[in-house]
DNA sequence: TAGGCCATCTGGTCCT
DNA sequence: AGGACCAGATGGCCTA
Protein backbone atom coordinates (compact mmCIF):
# COMPACT_ATOMS: atom_id res chain seq x y z
CA UNK A 1 0.00 0.00 0.00
CA UNK A 2 2.83 2.65 0.75
CA UNK A 3 4.14 1.56 -2.39
CA UNK A 4 2.11 3.62 -4.41
CA UNK A 5 4.04 6.83 -2.85
CA UNK A 6 6.98 6.67 -5.26
CA UNK A 7 5.36 7.04 -8.44
CA UNK A 8 3.19 10.15 -7.26
CA UNK A 9 5.84 12.13 -6.64
CA UNK A 10 6.55 12.70 -10.33
CA UNK A 11 4.56 14.70 -12.51
CA UNK A 12 3.22 17.36 -9.64
CA UNK A 13 6.47 17.91 -7.36
CA UNK A 14 9.45 17.55 -9.58
CA UNK A 15 7.74 19.61 -12.50
CA UNK A 16 6.54 23.10 -12.24
CA UNK A 17 3.48 24.24 -13.37
CA UNK A 18 2.04 27.19 -14.91
CA UNK A 19 -0.87 26.53 -13.10
CA UNK A 20 -1.95 24.02 -10.07
CA UNK A 21 -4.48 22.56 -11.67
CA UNK A 22 -2.53 20.90 -13.99
CA UNK A 23 -1.75 18.90 -10.78
CA UNK A 24 -5.20 17.26 -10.51
CA UNK A 25 -5.66 14.12 -12.54
CA UNK A 26 -2.09 14.18 -13.57
CA UNK A 27 -1.29 12.00 -10.34
CA UNK A 28 -0.72 8.46 -12.03
CA UNK A 29 -0.43 9.88 -15.43
CA UNK A 30 1.89 7.59 -17.40
CA UNK A 31 4.19 10.41 -18.06
CA UNK A 32 4.19 14.03 -17.26
CA UNK A 33 3.19 16.49 -19.96
CA UNK A 34 6.25 17.68 -21.53
CA UNK A 35 5.32 21.16 -20.96
CA UNK A 36 7.80 22.00 -18.39
CA UNK A 37 9.20 24.13 -20.73
CA UNK A 38 6.39 26.63 -20.67
CA UNK A 39 7.64 27.94 -17.28
CA UNK A 40 6.61 31.31 -15.52
CA UNK A 41 9.40 33.96 -16.04
CA UNK A 42 10.42 36.11 -13.54
CA UNK A 43 7.75 37.20 -10.75
CA UNK A 44 6.31 34.34 -8.99
CA UNK A 45 8.97 31.78 -9.64
CA UNK A 46 9.90 28.93 -8.11
CA UNK A 47 13.19 27.98 -6.61
CA UNK A 48 14.41 24.64 -5.83
CA UNK A 49 13.57 24.83 -2.13
CA UNK A 50 10.52 26.47 -2.81
CA UNK A 51 9.75 23.07 -4.94
CA UNK A 52 11.08 21.40 -1.80
CA UNK A 53 9.61 22.91 1.05
CA UNK A 54 6.28 22.38 -1.50
CA UNK A 55 6.73 19.04 -2.15
CA UNK A 56 7.48 18.03 1.70
CA UNK A 57 4.42 19.87 2.56
CA UNK A 58 2.66 17.76 0.47
CA UNK A 59 3.73 14.78 1.35
CA UNK A 60 3.28 15.46 5.02
CA UNK A 61 -0.43 16.23 3.67
CA UNK A 62 -0.96 13.10 2.43
CA UNK A 63 0.43 11.23 5.25
CA UNK A 64 -2.19 12.87 7.51
CA UNK A 65 -4.94 12.76 5.48
CA UNK A 66 -4.14 8.80 4.86
CA UNK A 67 -3.69 8.44 8.89
CA UNK A 68 -7.17 10.01 8.75
CA UNK A 69 -8.83 7.72 6.38
CA UNK A 70 -7.41 4.85 8.64
CA UNK A 71 -8.76 6.14 11.35
CA UNK A 72 -12.06 6.69 9.79
CA UNK A 73 -11.81 3.17 8.78
CA UNK A 74 -11.04 1.95 12.22
CA UNK A 75 -14.12 3.26 13.11
CA UNK A 76 -16.04 1.83 10.85
CA UNK A 77 -14.75 -1.60 11.49
CA UNK A 78 -15.35 -0.35 15.29
CA UNK A 79 -19.10 -0.46 14.18
CA UNK A 80 -18.89 -3.29 12.17
CA UNK A 81 -17.57 -4.95 15.53
CA UNK A 82 -21.09 -4.00 17.11
CA UNK A 83 -23.60 -4.81 14.64
CA UNK A 84 -25.00 -8.02 14.23
CA UNK A 85 -22.52 -10.25 12.76
CA UNK A 86 -23.39 -11.93 9.42
CA UNK A 87 -23.66 -15.52 8.90
CA UNK A 88 -22.05 -15.64 5.19
CA UNK A 89 -19.34 -13.49 6.53
CA UNK A 90 -19.65 -11.02 4.22
CA UNK A 91 -17.80 -7.90 5.42
CA UNK A 92 -20.08 -4.42 5.44
CA UNK A 93 -19.13 -1.99 2.55
CA UNK A 94 -18.77 1.57 4.53
CA UNK A 95 -22.38 2.61 3.01
CA UNK A 96 -23.82 -0.68 4.32
CA UNK A 97 -22.38 -0.08 7.58
CA UNK A 98 -23.81 3.28 7.91
CA UNK A 99 -27.44 2.39 6.69
CA UNK A 100 -27.11 -0.89 8.61
CA UNK A 101 -26.17 0.46 11.38
CA UNK A 102 -28.70 3.44 11.25
CA UNK A 103 -31.32 1.39 10.76
CA UNK A 104 -30.32 -0.68 13.30
CA UNK A 105 -30.77 2.04 15.83
CA UNK A 106 -33.97 2.48 14.78
CA UNK A 107 -35.05 -1.07 15.54
CA UNK A 108 -33.85 -1.11 19.02
CA UNK A 109 -35.40 2.53 19.51
CA UNK A 110 -38.35 0.94 18.47
CA UNK A 111 -37.94 -2.12 20.78
CA UNK A 112 -38.01 0.15 23.36
CA UNK A 113 -40.69 2.41 22.71
CA UNK A 114 -43.26 -0.66 22.23
CA UNK A 115 -41.47 -2.58 25.57
CA UNK A 116 -42.33 1.17 27.29
CA UNK A 117 -45.59 1.16 25.63
CA UNK A 118 -46.80 -2.50 26.62
CA UNK A 119 -45.30 -1.56 30.27
CA UNK A 120 -47.28 1.47 30.59
CA UNK A 121 -50.21 -0.85 29.87
CA UNK A 122 -49.80 -2.95 31.55
CA UNK A 123 -48.85 -1.25 34.62
CA UNK A 124 -45.54 -3.17 35.15
CA UNK A 125 -41.98 -0.50 35.30
CA UNK A 126 -40.68 0.07 31.73
CA UNK A 127 -37.79 -1.94 30.52
CA UNK A 128 -34.77 -0.91 29.52
CA UNK A 129 -35.03 2.93 30.34
CA UNK A 130 -32.13 3.89 32.21
CA UNK A 131 -32.49 7.89 32.77
CA UNK A 132 -28.99 7.60 33.22
CA UNK A 133 -28.52 5.54 30.28
CA UNK A 134 -30.49 7.70 28.00
CA UNK A 135 -28.99 11.11 29.11
CA UNK A 136 -25.63 9.27 27.66
CA UNK A 137 -27.15 8.09 24.89
CA UNK A 138 -26.28 10.31 21.89
CA UNK A 139 -29.57 12.12 20.07
CA UNK A 140 -30.52 10.40 16.37
CA UNK A 141 -29.33 13.69 15.06
CA UNK A 142 -25.74 14.46 16.74
CA UNK A 143 -24.15 12.17 14.06
CA UNK A 144 -25.55 14.47 10.99
CA UNK A 145 -28.03 11.69 10.36
CA UNK A 146 -31.33 13.03 10.21
CA UNK A 147 -33.69 11.18 12.02
CA UNK A 148 -36.70 12.24 9.83
CA UNK A 149 -39.29 13.10 12.04
CA UNK A 150 -42.21 13.11 9.54
CA UNK A 151 -44.90 13.22 11.94
CA UNK A 152 -44.75 13.60 15.44
CA UNK A 153 -44.66 9.88 16.24
CA UNK A 154 -41.38 9.01 17.93
CA UNK A 155 -41.74 6.21 15.69
CA UNK A 156 -41.11 7.88 12.81
CA UNK A 157 -38.31 5.86 10.27
CA UNK A 158 -35.07 6.59 9.98
CA UNK A 159 -33.56 8.70 6.83
CA UNK A 160 -31.52 6.02 5.85
CA UNK A 161 -33.28 2.72 5.32
CA UNK A 162 -31.98 1.44 2.57
CA UNK A 163 -34.58 -1.57 1.70
CA UNK A 164 -31.48 -4.00 1.02
CA UNK A 165 -27.63 -2.48 0.83
CA UNK A 166 -25.72 -5.34 -0.73
CA UNK A 167 -26.64 -8.80 -1.35
CA UNK A 168 -29.00 -9.65 1.68
CA UNK A 169 -29.48 -13.43 2.29
CA UNK A 170 -32.57 -14.84 3.89
CA UNK A 171 -33.76 -12.25 5.50
CA UNK A 172 -35.06 -14.44 8.59
CA UNK A 173 -31.70 -15.40 9.31
CA UNK A 174 -31.18 -11.90 10.23
CA UNK A 175 -34.15 -11.17 12.09
CA UNK A 176 -35.19 -11.21 16.12
CA UNK A 177 -38.58 -10.82 17.10
CA UNK A 178 -39.53 -8.39 19.68
CA UNK A 179 -43.36 -8.85 20.91
CA UNK A 180 -45.20 -9.37 17.67
CA UNK A 181 -42.60 -7.59 15.15
CA UNK A 182 -40.03 -9.16 12.99
CA UNK A 183 -37.11 -6.88 12.10
CA UNK A 184 -35.03 -7.76 9.48
CA UNK A 185 -31.40 -6.67 10.21
CA UNK A 186 -30.47 -5.12 7.08
CA UNK A 187 -33.97 -3.59 6.60
CA UNK A 188 -35.82 -3.25 9.39
CA UNK A 189 -38.01 -0.19 8.20
CA UNK A 190 -40.03 0.66 4.98
CA UNK A 191 -37.24 2.00 3.47
CA UNK A 192 -37.07 5.04 2.22
CA UNK A 193 -33.83 5.92 0.99
C1' DT B 1 -15.89 -6.51 -19.61
C1' DA B 2 -18.63 -3.23 -17.00
C1' DG B 3 -19.60 -1.70 -12.63
C1' DG B 4 -18.88 -1.35 -7.66
C1' DC B 5 -15.81 -0.54 -3.96
C1' DC B 6 -11.72 1.10 -2.15
C1' DA B 7 -7.17 3.54 -1.21
C1' DT B 8 -4.66 7.29 -2.31
C1' DC B 9 -3.38 11.81 -4.00
C1' DT B 10 -4.57 16.47 -4.50
C1' DG B 11 -6.11 21.31 -4.05
C1' DG B 12 -9.41 24.17 -1.80
C1' DT B 13 -11.49 25.86 2.37
C1' DC B 14 -12.04 26.54 7.17
C1' DC B 15 -10.30 26.66 11.76
C1' DT B 16 -6.90 27.24 15.51
C1' DA C 1 1.24 28.97 9.14
C1' DG C 2 -0.16 24.56 9.67
C1' DG C 3 -3.59 21.08 10.45
C1' DA C 4 -8.28 19.13 9.69
C1' DC C 5 -11.77 18.31 6.66
C1' DC C 6 -13.78 17.76 2.25
C1' DA C 7 -14.73 16.48 -2.50
C1' DG C 8 -12.96 15.27 -7.04
C1' DA C 9 -9.96 12.37 -9.76
C1' DT C 10 -7.56 8.25 -10.64
C1' DG C 11 -6.25 3.54 -10.81
C1' DG C 12 -6.37 -1.20 -8.81
C1' DC C 13 -8.99 -5.16 -7.42
C1' DC C 14 -12.95 -8.03 -7.46
C1' DT C 15 -17.29 -9.94 -9.02
C1' DA C 16 -21.39 -10.81 -11.84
Amino acid sequence: MDSVFSDTDTSCDLFPHTDDEDCRGSVRSASPQPQQKKRRRGRGRSDATTQVVKKTRRLKANDRERNRMHNLNDALDALRGVLPAFPDETKLTKIETLRFAHNYIWALSETIRIADLQAGKSGEPPLLLNPALLAEAPSPGSDGCSWSSSGSSSSSSPAYCASSPGSPAAPDDYSFRQQDAVFGFRSFAPGVY
